[in-house]
DNA sequence: CACCCCTGTAACGCCGAAAGCGACAGGCAG
DNA sequence: CTGCCTGTCGCTTTCGGCGTTACAGGGGTG
């Protein structure tokens, strides 16, 4: 912890697929494994198999039944996903941004939607 | 305002689409017509009022190329349609999570993977 | 040894959702 | 009348999540 000493240890700069969060830290915390953890959420085991290996995404129920499996909230779920997905879009569409022109948007109704600002 | 005086305006407790605010806030801000504004983000004019009915959503790819239109971040709008999509699924599963058995997750992991508690 | 459970991979098929396209009807300004 | 915007319908394609079946290998235990 060289750069900043209390901090949250937060998301990596490039984002790895949250099946790596599943199976390295959670899964061994909950004692479980992979084929009983299935069971558990009621979905086959190639399913959450799929995601541990990146292979599919997180949906929004399948981000429910992790919430009630081990109590970490679906919204965290679902937002290391879309940062995954996020940036393969960037990536896939970056000729395509470049031509999508910038029109301002006055910033009292950015607050009104309640988007504040950067994010 | 007489619950929470400088309060954001923060969500509603229940979402609608995030269709809403684009049609009512943002487009007529950047004094877009739906037409014009689909022809800005390259896509069909269908498909933009497909999400501005609420009858399709909100994919990592519009997100971007929304973000790219009016400055509003990519992560703003993802955020909206998850509210969305995650109230529906839990509808839905709503059976199904109640046969979840709970296990419990140590603190220390949780924090481990910056799952800040409650969100 | 046989038996059982776990894991990883592969190959299907089903289904729903996103997206594009064409077409039509109605509204409204020029 | 002409043009542009809007809503809506129908159709097609594509893609991704999911379940199922199946096979191969590891590892522990009676």
């Amino acid at each position: 912890m060289e750069t900043e000493p209390h901090q949250k240890t937060r998301p990596p700069a490039v984002a790895q697929h949250p099946g790596t969060l599943l199976r390295e830290q959670v899964l061994p915390g909950l004692h479980l494994s992979i084929s009983q953890a299935a069971r558990d959420l009621g979905v086959a085991r190639q399913t959450l198999h799929r995601i541990l290996a990146g292979e599919a995404a997180i949906t929004p129920a399948m981000a429910a039944r992790l919430e009630q499996l081990c109590g970490v909230s679906s919204v965290f779920w679902l937002r290391c996903q879309n940062r995954h997905d996020l940036q393969r879009a960037r990536k896939e569409l970056d000729a395509v941004l470049r031509h999508i022109p910038l029109h301002p948007l006055s910033e009292t109704i950015v607050k009104k939607i309640g988007a504040y600002d950067g994010r």
